[in-house]
RNA sequence: GCCCCCGUAGCUCAGUGGAUAGAGCAUCGGACUUCUAAUCCGCAGGUCGCAGGUUCGAAUCCUGCCGGGGGCGCCA
């Protein structure tokens, strides 16, 4: 029995009470399903549920007492072994053991589907993140949004939702001209502009500009006036920027299905015509020369110009047109994952959005993380753009591996500013949790192969009342908890939620292996009880790849 | 000044109104002549920043302080 299945036999047992008057709520106080969680210690049974405490009140009778009610139908629900009231009035439910182990089964014959759910069935989602300007290499906090971005676009397909992945590609504006002017001063041999950037990566790819001039038979871009050099070197010097960043973040395992360019919104006019909607929806007004959103209607604490005074588009500009565009596309949910120092740009998106006619915070979803820090012999390290000392994607993954660099920026919520002590990187990978999830797993896989070896086969046989250790129904419960584990962190948005989990799976799992055999100990024969066991092996098996896969992770055959 | 995030064990962090607040790492003590010891078992470690409030119940929600980080452009 799975918990969803012990749910809707809560949700039964709940509207058959109603049904038949012995509790007294009206439709609408029935919830449309039961919540059903693991109780934090273990003697609580295997499953909990709090419903009678939350409908306590408007049943208009002492919690204990509906819990009562609900607790003696529920005890003749078929696998439900027995269901105790505690405390102030929980439901305390713990299933036959052939019940729980059936979930073994279950599990191995749904393979890599299982985990999966219609939690977001038809919803179309799109996932911009990482969005990082082709000035530079992707830095550091750029990596944690390409790894909690990803994981969390495997997370909402896992929910059913149909996702999209997309990159807003930034080649147009003031940075792209300081990054031109950069490339052209170190061609020339002369240093970085005062506002532009520096390291050994600007000069590489202006020796490249002008390698790849001279190779296509073009005019050395050197020997033509200053604006007609700068743009061989803008165009040239982007795409070429562009296309590392794609292949470093497919070595990331982070490949986006739209690479969007802001150019095309202002070449295409859809800025133009955005701007032309908001304007025939009455919200925009001329002053100071410039064109402006009436956002502070919509909750903004100022207004926002969008045609600045010159002619030009502000930034904001592209915005519009862009989130208008993904609407166009058909996506019910456009969701973008920003950087804390972003975090003042919400007001004016969603301001943006409300301007529309749309609904903010869904239509349009702003996901704010927090910022990654260095720190070196306790130090923090300092970064510069123009002195080209950041710390890129490479100086992450050569330290530790994509698998722990993944791991490692994913499993926190992104609430919290993380610490990465690159001393502790460099030298200590094995303090990495990623290690214990995947040695997990390793150790499924072998415990496998000697069953194998030793003729334990599942198809041979499976009794689940032999699960019977505390540490099978431990395990059992939490195999079973998975797919509400995915289906919650789709909702919450939160991929570090499926890494805790799977920690916890490693270590119910290690403890099991300590306390059960898989297979034969010595000469004694094969029997129901490896087979059954081997089941419950290659059940947490499936499950700890299908989470690892959720967080691209590599779920490894030995280690 | 205003806005956002954080403050939980020595360290890094889980815990979006529930039961005795948890894990990893670090320290200390145990367990491999039979599935991988990258593991397991045990000891120790806490006024959940502080003070009020909301209620059957608060680490969690509200208010105010304190401390840390980030943000408040006709920059992008």
């Amino acid at each position: 029995m799975t918990p969803a299945e012990l749910s809707e036999a809560l949700h039964a047992v709940l509207t058959a009470a109603v049904a038949d008057g012995a509790v007294t709520l009206s439709a609408d106080d029935v919830p449309s399903s039961v919540a059903v969680e693991r109780p934090r210690q273990r003697e609580h049974g295997d499953w909990a549920t709090n419903v009678a405490l939350q409908l306590a009140k408007k049943a208009g009778v002492p919690p204990r007492g509906l819990a009562d009610v609900l607790a003696e139908r529920l005890r003749s629900v078929p696998g439900v072994a027995a269901v105790d009231v505690a405390g102030p009035g929980f439901l305390n439910i713990s299933l036959d053991t052939a019940a729980a182990g059936g979930l073994a089964r279950t599990v191995v014959e749904a393979g890599a589907a299982y985990g999966t759910t219609t939690a977001l069935a038809g919803e179309r989602v799109n996932l911009e993140f990482v969005s990082a300007n082709p000035t530079g290499p992707i830095h550091i906090g750029g990596v944690r949004w390409a790894a909690v971005g990803d994981s969390l676009a495997r997370i909402l397909q896992a929910a059913g939702a149909d996702v999209t992945r997309e990159y807003y590609f930034n080649d147009h504006g003031a940075q792209i001209d300081r990054f031109a002017r950069s490339l052209l001063a170190r061609a020339k041999g002369q240093e970085a502009p005062e506002d532009g950037y520096g390291g050994q990566y600007i000069a590489d790819i202006a020796a490249q500009v002008l390698a790849d001039a001279a190779a296509a038979g073009e005019t050395d871009p050197l020997t033509l006036p200053d604006p007609e050099a700068q743009e061989a070197f803008r165009r040239r010097g982007v795409e070429l920027m562009f296309g590392e960043i794609r292949a470093k973040l497919h070595e990331f395992r982070v490949d986006f299905d739209v690479y969007f360019h802001e150019d095309s919104l202002h070449e295409s006019g859809a800025v133009q015509k955005a701007v032309a909607r908001l304007r025939e929806l009455g919200h925009i007004f001329e002053a100071d020369g410039a064109t402006w959103l009436r956002t502070t209607e919509f909750g903004d604490d100022k207004d926002r110009v969008i045609i600045k005074s010159d002619g030009t588009a502000a930034y904001i500009a592209g915005d519009l047109a862009y989130y208008l565009d993904k609407r166009e596309r058909g996506f019910d949910r456009a969701i973008i994952m920003l950087g804390a120092d972003h975090h003042g740009y919400v007001g004016r998106m969603m301001a943006m959005c409300a301007a529309f006619g749309d609904t903010p915070w869904t239509n349009l979803e702003i996901l704010i993380g927090q910022m990654v820090n260095l720190v070196k012999d306790g130090e923090p390290v300092r970064m510069s753009k123009r002195a080209g000392t950041i710390l890129t994607i490479d100086d992450l993954v050569d330290a530790v591996g994509v698998d722990a660099a993944r791991y490692a920026l994913a499993r926190s919520s992104t609430d919290s500013m993380i610490d990465l002590d690159l001393d502790l990187l460099a030298r200590a990978t094995n303090e990495n949790p990623v290690f214990y999830v995947q040695y997990a797993h390793a150790r499924t896989v072998n415990v496998g192969r000697n069953a194998a070896d030793l003729g334990v086969r599942r198809e041979d046989g499976f009794d689940p009342s032999l699960l019977d250790h505390a540490t099978e129904s431990t395990l059992l419960a939490l195999i079973g908890d998975f797919s509400r584990v995915v289906a919650q962190a789709a909702e919450l948005r939160e991929p570090h939620r499926v890494a805790r989990y799977l920690e916890e799976l490693a270590g119910a799992y290690h403890k099991w292996y300590d306390q059960r055999r898989v297979t034969p100990f010595g000469d004694e024969e094969v029997g129901d009880v490896h087979r059954t066991r081997l089941w419950l092996n290659d059940a947490t098996r499936q499950v700890l790849a299908n989470g690892l896969g959720l967080l691209g992770v590599g779920a490894p055959e030995r280690m």
